[in-house]
DNA sequence: CTGTTAGCGCGTTCAT
DNA sequence: ATGAACGCGCTAACAG
């Protein structure tokens, strides 16, 4: 594979002058940059990025790091995301961690070994320990969907506590009082937020918060399955479901459908995240939808600023709000 | 950032020892090793793998080239192919196409100057430039999805023929005969491959082919919404319709929804690609469903044989059967 | 089991 | 507007 001292032997040029045509550094007199093109085309040459990354102590490669990119939410984030940072020449280079933190970590090792210019975390649990390591390498990081206890870091997330809030109110305006609340793991913020926003319509209702009815799990169908089964097996039966992702409303509404319940007219249920339209035969589920395009896009752009040199000593911390759709699932005044 | 000449240094050791370490590679005694791993930690070193990348000629990286990360049957590629990879020490480079060649070559070239060890590629169109392009780059590769006109490459992809042979005959016996095809993009083998099952079936069964049933379009919702228009928008209308991919078929359910025309009492609706149970409700469609994640599984598999030195001049054409699922959407016997 | 030498392919720095 | 010298951080090749 030809390399830029080849480039130049033919072009009759020095490789400094190869290096500066192709990065389009320094000036170049349009004679010698046909010479070095017609040269480059001839010798089918490809710079080597692992060299003049080596040189230049830039990669242009960022990271994504997420949960689970089959959850349509990030998938929408993460198009955002390449979207954006190709446009601006970046690659992204894409990890799942499952929510485990080991995993998590060992990625954040792997980017770190490959001095990616910078990384979007959405951090499994606290993601106290990610942050850190990061922050000690000197590798600009923005935060995504999630909050970090860490404030010297940036933050680009959903309002889940106004969400949150918003849907409770509205299963609250259609009468419902027994309301029960399927969440994510409870070392999440966005578990927490959601939680919280719920316990706030709550108790601007003067309906005293209910331990029983404020389930745990992950964020995917099985435990939104379970939570429900689970809920659903003793009484006193709440009205309605409040699942805090799209995947435990998916899997509640499977475990409801078994047992027998209709929705809405048994049941009420609404949801946090939305589906893209592309992959929705019957819209049905009320829901709380976050912006996930702008989310990633956002956050990428914050990335990119830090990495032209923008000097900030100011944290950002995003916040975009849910938008609230009403559907079929949450079912009229009663 | 501290060096591998720095914790030899502190380590009491040559360079060339703390590489060994790092990578496993050659043998060192415990105790040397244990003193490396110490120093290796009061320094936070953390290797460089763009200089090691360099000398090595490996960079520990793949790229999936794909036209749209935001489809489930290609997350769901994703997914297999980045859980492989990474086992194997590599991470994984994404790319979306949006089915545009200009965008593909883009990337392409954008992989080889960063020499990632090897390529899976979903080629927009006939891929035939591209193909070549990697070849003469001598970059490992991996065709996902879709054929090519190059014999001489590893394809992993599903049976489009026999899974839209099967769908067909399935509306056939339940007395169908005006069956329209809503089919993706004409140069793509998985279009024509559809077709082709989908025509065998009503040879078979003495129907000859109508080309006024016979749409091409792209594979996204938009485009199956119009198709499905336009096809209901004039006699004789057809009492089933067949999508040749998972939005097309959404497309097409909407745009029926807003006739009026219910499925499947008056229309008849069948489509290819299963969606993951997590972000279904009421399963409802009836389809050929492609094994994705085994799909992206095989094809990293290869890839990877293909990086270990496996030679050979045999080349694959993996090809794995699509299952039918029935539900609903097809409708009874009429 | 460990060390020495050399150089991967570029771009920074300084020079003209 | 172009070039020379040097070294980025690491490992291949060879030596012991």
């Amino acid at each position: 594979m030809a390399d830029i001292r080849d480039v130049a032997k033919r072009a009759g040029v020095a490789p400094i002058t190869v290096s500066r045509c192709i990065n389009n550094s320094g000036y170049c007199s349009p004679e010698t940059r046909a010479r070095v093109e017609a040269a480059i085309s001839e010798l089918g040459f490809v710079p080597n990025r692992m060299a003049s990354g080596l040189r230049s102590k830039r990669s242009n490669t960022l990271a994504l790091v997420l949960t689970d990119i089959t959850n349509p939410f990030f998938t929408t984030i993460a198009r955002g995301v390449e979207d954006t940072a190709s446009e601006a020449g970046y690659t992204v280079i894409f990890c799942n961690t499952d929510e485990s933190v080991i995993k998590e970590q060992m990625y954040l090792h792997m980017l770190v070994e490959k001095r990616v210019d910078g990384i979007l975390l959405v951090p499994a649990q606290s993601g106290l320990d990610s942050v850190a390591f990061i922050k000690q390498q000197n590798t600009p990081l923005v935060i995504l969907d999630r909050r970090v206890a860490d404030l010297n870091t940036d933050v680009v997330r959903c309002d889940s506590f106004g969400g949150a809030y918003e849907l409770t109110r509205l299963l609250l305006s259609l009468g419902h009082r027994d309301i029960a609340v399927l969440n994510g793991p409870d070392g999440v913020s966005t578990s927490i937020d959601r939680l919280l926003g719920y316990r706030k319509a709550l108790a601007e209702a003067g309906i005293p918060a209910n331990s029983k009815w404020e389930y745990f799990g992950e964020f995917n169908q099985k435990s939104g399955y379970e939570m429900a089964h689970k809920i659903m097996a003793e009484a006193p039966l709440p009205t309605a479901l409040f699942a805090t992702n799209n995947f435990i409303a998916f899997g509640a509404l499977k475990a409801l459908r078994e047992i027998g319940l209709r929705v809405p007219e048994d049941v009420a249920v609404v949801g946090f995240d939305d589906l893209p339209p592309a992959l929705v035969t019957f819209p049905f589920l009320t829901v709380a939808d976050q912006p996930a395009y702008e989310m990633g896009r956002r956050a990428i752009e914050i990335l990119l600023n830090k990495l032209s040199g923008e000097i900030s000593d100011q944290y950002q911390d995003v916040v975009l709000p849910a938008e609230i759709v009403i559907r079929q699932s949450s079912g009229q005044a009663r």
